[in-house]
RNA sequence: GCCGGCGUGGCGCAGUCCGGUAGCGCAACCGACUUGUAAUCGGUAGGUCGUCGGUUCGAAUCCGACCGCCGGCUCCA
């Protein structure tokens, strides 16, 4: 008779033949046997240390949402007849199975398929585990092309360790899917879920392989756990940059101009000057010098650095210009920050050279990819090079390191996470420039005392990366900033300084970029704030609302005043009601509104309305105008409080 | 690039399945009202229905190609 050991050190005797569910609380729908998750209709042999899991556990969930991944499958095979099924893991608040389908379906048939799980939830068909041989496996799945092919392949990645040569198989009802489980020990069992959407995926993620249809479905302990998830998607799309782009009329994607190129319209260019202005300055601080470079460039230059080579796919196709040259817009800015070192014989006691630059690129990223602001073919980089020796190399990677902290502090983002990205297969360089680069951004991460994971074969092609995650308001992470340590482009472009030995030596350069670009930058930062800027990157500060059109003057005279004193402001003289420029003032996310009557031009003091609708009353306006001015010179992250 | 969805005045949408020569709301403009913290009332103007081609007596509607957008896949120096 097995013996299981209770979480809470209990010592249970299960009869011969029991599973183990039949000992656990009911809640349970899995159960971690000697720190292995299983099936409840588990049956340990001898003694065991047991844990019930819970559907509401990061492991709960995990089966959860695998078991309701079957259920679709099965319902998909039933409503259509000769689908073939691939895969369909757990994924991050959900799952997805892949199919490949005897006719192509549209969303209306995800409410069929939905119709169909509740069907069977209903039934309460079991969640039935064998073991079989792989040939019965593979006999079992005959019709299934997809399974039979990842029966064959099973234990080729790791040897003959994956499982030896017998395989799981998970029933439901008459649907078998070759699986290694754990499963919820029945279709009742299963939380709340919903289908999601629908999209195509290459089997096994290769361009070259047959394209599959994706269904994608959110999954649940508990109805109250959806719908609040629901309410987050729900939210990340009131936050969509794209939309509130449009409804703060900040930047537009015109057809004319191509797809991925954007224009950006007043209100959004004050934004952007603000965030240029703030890095800019602080760059000038650190020790860095502003540099410009042009936005094209002989084929010549980028033969030398190695895009050509490397990228030809992802550059604008080249222009010729008849008189015997080609031309490329520039992916990048390092080769042109390359020439202006190389444009005078260099010292040690030049290094480090930290050349800055908000260099606009253009890269043609394959169409599918492009996400408004987040992912464009013209972008603008707040990149830099440091051309330094290399015993200076870890102590500008420190400061790179700090001047990054800084700047995302500004913007209220903190504990990033951080990756080091290692030598990819496409590369240049010999393995010593490689792991003299590695060494130094290792040694950089350590002394920062910075917690970091490792990233193998993600680098870029010249050298390897620290990248930089940021996580905004509502806990997303956008990988933001980039440190890259190259000892590549030196050696292509034959970069030399003279030592204190009077010797040439080989400078090494760190490529960084601390926003990233303005455009995914201020993508990020629009989904982050939600459209409500603090005050000092808003496009407007102060807004005016005059009751009637004989308070216009007088609310035109404290604009000029506010102005002079280096706020933003903007009259609403519009012939509308008051209620009708409150609203418009809301919906154009104006930090401060002041409503000028009668009443305020005679008190000589105003009644200020925030964006959340706070009234503060009997403002003094130099007060409120100092205050702002403060608030705005101060990049403080929340709003100002006007008390008496 | 691939799979699926979509494209109708500046914006948001209806009409498309079952072809008969465009409609609503917001915005704009004009007029009345002169208003006190999220939408005052009335009127006017604005669209060759993404583009090109085909079918048809007739196409926003059916078919094809292309362009663009959205969701994924793949990619991301």
């Amino acid at each position: 008779m097995p013996r299981l050991t209770m979480p809470d050190g209990s010592i249970t005797e299960l009869p011969e033949g029991e599973p183990v569910g039949s000992v656990l609380p009911k809640g349970s729908i899995a159960a971690r046997v000697d720190g292995e998750l299983r099936d409840l209709a588990f049956v340990p042999g001898g003694d065991a240390a047991v844990e019930p899991v819970d559907a509401a556990s990061d492991e709960g969930l995990h089966v959860l949402r695998h078991s309701t991944a079957h259920l679709m499958a099965k319902a998909v095979c039933d409503l259509f007849p000769g689908a073939r099924y691939a895969i369909g893991p757990a994924i991050a608040d959900g799952f997805y199975y892949d199919f490949e389908l005897p006719s192509p379906i549209g969303p209306s048939d995800l409410s069929k398929i939905d119709r169909r799980m509740r069907q069977l939830i209903k039934a309460n068909e079991p969640y039935l585990r064998e073991d079989v041989s792989r040939a019965d496996a593979r006999d079992r799945l005959a019709d299934q092309p997809y399974k039979v092919e990842i029966i064959d392949k099973l234990g080729d990645e790791e040897g003959e360790a994956v499982g030896g040569d017998e395989v799981s198989l998970y029933r439901t009802g008459d649907w078998v899917d070759l699986c290694m489980g754990p499963h919820v020990p029945s279709t009742a069992k299963l939380g709340a879920f919903k289908l999601t959407k629908l999209a195509g995926a290459y089997w096994r993620g290769d361009e070259s392989r047959p394209m599959l249809t994706r269904i994608y479905g959110t999954a649940w302990a508990t109805q109250e756990d959806l719908e609040a998830h629901l309410h987050r998607v729900e939210e990340a799309e009131r936050r969509d940059h794209r939309k509130l782009g449009q409804q703060l009329d900040l930047f537009s994607f015109p057809e004319e101009l191509g797809p991925g190129l954007a224009v950006w319209h007043p209100r959004g260019g004050v934004f952007r000057k603000q965030l240029e202005d703030y890095v800019r300055n602080l760059h000038l601080e650190r020790g860095y010098d502003i540099v410009q470079s042009p936005h094209l460039a002989r084929r010549v230059l980028w033969d030398t650095s190695g895009h050509t080579d490397k990228f030809l796919e992802n550059m604008y196709p080249v222009m010729d210009d008849g008189e015997g040259s080609q031309y490329f817009a520039k992916p990048m800015n390092c080769p042109f920050h390359v020439l202006i070192y190389k444009s005078s014989v260099r010292s040690y006691r030049d290094l480090p050279m930290r050349l800055s630059e908000l260099g606009t690129v253009y890269r043609y990223e394959r169409l599918g990819t492009l996400h408004g602001l987040l992912r464009a073919r013209g972008l603008t980089q707040d990149d830099s090079h440091i051309i330094c020796r290399e015993d200076q190399l870890i102590d500008e990677i420190l400061g790179v390191f700090e001047l990054t902290l800084e700047i995302h502090r500004t913007f209220g983002f903190a504990d990033p996470e951080i990756t080091l990205s290692t030598k990819p297969g496409k590369a240049v360089g010999d393995q010593a420039m490689w792991d003299k680069a590695i060494g130094a951004l290792t040694n950089a991460l350590d002394n920062s005392g910075m917690a970091y994971t490792v990233a193998e074969g993600e680098g870029a092609f010249y050298g390897p990366k620290v990248d930089f995650h940021f996580r905004d308001a509502i806990g997303r992470l956008w990988q933001l900033t980039t440190v890259q340590c190259d000892f590549a482009l030196p050696e292509r472009f034959d970069m030399r300084y003279t030592g204190d030995d009077n010797e040439r030596h080989r400078p090494v350069m760190v490529h960084r970029a601390i926003l990233g670009s303005l455009e995914r930058f201020s993508g990020v930062l629009i989904e982050h704030y939600a459209g409500a800027f603090p005050l000092w990157l808003s496009p407007e500060q102060l807004r005016f609302a005059p009751v009637a059109d004989r308070h216009v003057d007088h609310c035109c005279t404290l604009a000029t005043a506010a102005t002079a004193s280096g706020l933003r402001t903007f009259v609403d003289d519009s012939k509308e009601s008051v209620g009708k420029k409150i609203r418009a003032a809301q919906l154009m996310k104006a930090p401060y509104t002041l409503v000028v009557g009668d009443r305020d031009i005679e008190a000589g003091a105003y009644t200020v309305r925030d964006r959340e609708g706070h009234e503060t009353p009997d403002v003094p306006f130099d007060e409120l105008v100092d205050a702002l001015v403060a608030e705005a010179s101060e990049r403080r992250l929340t709003q100002t409080r006007f008390g008496s």
